[in-house]
DNA sequence: CGCTGGCACTCGGGATCGGTGAGTGCCAGA
DNA sequence: TCTGGCACTCACCGATCCCGAGTGCCAGCG
């Protein structure tokens, strides 16, 4: 009905005024800046059954209506629309990620390209080790009984580790086993799915020439126990400046404990939550059920299958800022990124 | 003079109690809390020379006496005496850093301790490339014109490249050129400080056989690029949340310039100076000639030569807070913690 | 000669207090 | 069902006042 209607048109309003102008906005102002078509008297009776719903609240009696986690949330299911990229920002992102040299760089650059056009902080993960297939392995001796493993996957992540072995006692002479071993693994894995390297690593077992058995054990113990590190994902964050936007106005309590959440990197992994490329994912102020978070949206998305299929992602990046932010704009600008952030990881 | 000396006896005073209460301190109080042996009276004497010579300076007229950048800059070469480390802080470090996986987890953890040991914010720089020897190189082909370079340096750190090169055109039938490559660069290369590398590229181009000297070349430029990078000296920043220790009251202006600076690596790379491994270095606010860093102190040293001798630093870390900081205590964390980094990265 | 207690003075910060205006809820009429 | 009108409520702002910490100066004392 009519009726019912004009009165969502009210909330998306309502949010969008709060958004631009961060002041509680009243039924006058709404009335004069977006076309209803009808008085702030009857604007006044819409907000009043807005406010009996739970969509929006005031902060103290004689001010203006302020959207509740419950409004935004309507408004990012129901009332947005999507948010077409500008030429201007398309190109940014081309300018900013082209060019970079490894792994390291293209994330740090992502991270701050992201903070730069959602003008909030922004955060990206790491490409799951698990989800990587094996590029190289290569082996270092450092010393007789010490060697350097070091992994590096499809993603152009690089892992190492410092393994200790066992002597090798019953090596037929004239070969160097490290280097057998060298071409052993990478024979054995390269390609190989992370995820799938405890077959291989059964398998290796049984195959590999007796004399260097002590060596493949060594080191596929440390593969598998640097694929269950729980702290394996890493995390980059940038763009924190940008919290103290608009003063203390956007975040009550203080920025003491997103900057702690923010540095904490477990926490910010879980309230990125379960990633999906090519959804993306919104988390509104209580949503996020951490204290501190209150006032404080999380806006996630998969990255690394480059079709946008229903591939696993191989990590997820996202944006965090004000419930008060601009929903539309930063989910664009977030698939987006994703998008082409893995391009640039399937390619390299 | 012992008039002289009472003064600043005075000073110090004033000094230690605005650090650890955070109030413009005036004369009663000082008289109270530190035995001075004489009155409120005679200590106004005393804090009106110290304000005429530019020490310490009001707020505001019915204040206390706060200390001037001129004032911490006294305290820190003549006043303070070394505060050793607490044997709980001692075993805190040890903790924290033994059982480090790798370089990134050892300079990651080293950041967070250096933060929660001195309660601000904890910087430090990757080691620098040019001061590490290589201990390996690593060349993987990802394709026929692309090769994968990695290079693994004696602190642990690992770069990679990706190259193009040229054909092999004239090569011998029967061996992959690409494993000649990798023996010949390892051969030339491990144990080679980087900032010699150039040398040893002149010597390998014209030692080097017939047919590998393009791919040589191709590889040993890039080599030498990544060295020159302006960029390569990356910075890992913690510890953020704790420049809202104490409100709004430490950084008077805002957060934002600091934020801003402690994400724009070269900042503070610059602030950190030339620093030497063993000589801690102080700059108290205006001395960091930086805008934003008004009201802030970075206290840095190098790190990553054990025996504490002359040589060049591997890399610097350090600390940024108020100037109203506790220097002794800072300096003799950020001492201790940049040793006990330089043993670890030694023996790895 | 330097230290001390006393004293008048200054001035920032907090508390108090109307006035103002934006915003609301309600109601009667179109 | 919408609209205009009207009485009411408060947060905010500025003015005013008071209080007390802290100072500078001075005369006296050991």
């Amino acid at each position: 009905m009519a009726h019912e209607d004009r009165r969502l048109q009210v909330l998306r309003a309502i949010v969008q005024d709060y958004v631009s102008t961060n002041d509680p906005v009243g039924s006058k102002a709404l009335a004069a800046r977006y076309d209803l078509g009808v008085s702030p008297a009857t604007i006044r009776n819409d907000m009043a059954v807005l406010e009996e719903e739970g969509y929006i609240a005031q902060p103290h009696t004689s001010a203006g209506r302020v959207p509740t986690d419950k409004g935004y949330r309507f408004f990012v299911d129901r009332l947005s629309q999507v948010k077409p990229l500008s030429a201007a920002e398309r190109r940014a992102i081309e300018r900013f990620l082209d060019g970079a040299l490894d792994l390291d760089d293209v994330l740090s650059r992502t991270v701050r390209l992201l903070a730069q056009l959602t003008r909030n902080v922004a955060v990206i993960q790491y490409p799951t080790l698990s989800r990587s297939a094996v590029r190289h392995l290569e082996v270092v001796q450092l010393a007789s009984n010490r060697l350097l493993v070091v992994l590096i996957t499809d993603t152009g992540r690089v892992e190492q580790r410092v393994v200790e072995i066992p002597p090798v006692t019953d090596a037929p002479t004239g070969v160097d086993p490290v280097a057998e071993l060298r071409t052993l693994l990478n024979g054995a894995f390269v390609g190989v799915k992370l995820a799938e390297a405890g077959l291989t690593v059964a398998d290796l077992l049984d195959t590999a020439p007796q004399h260097l058995r002590g060596l493949v054990a060594a080191v596929s113990a440390t593969l598998v126990e640097t694929l269950a590190e729980p702290g394996e994902d890493r995390l980059l964050v940038g763009g924190t400046a940008n919290l103290t936007r608009g003063g203390a106005l956007d975040f009550p309590g203080s920025l003491r404990p997103l900057l702690e959440a923010l540095e904490e990197q477990v926490v910010v992994l879980r309230l990125m939550g379960e990633v999906d490329p090519g959804h993306v994912l919104v988390r509104i102020g209580e949503e996020n059920a951490h204290e501190g978070f209150t006032g404080a949206s999380v806006v996630s998305v998969g990255y690394g299958s480059a079709g946008g299929t229903t591939d696993l992602a191989l990590g997820g990046l996202g944006v965090v800022g004000p419930t008060r932010m601009d929903y539309p704009g930063t989910m664009a600008a977030v698939r987006a990124v994703a998008r082409y952030v893995g391009q640039l990881l399937a390619e390299s």
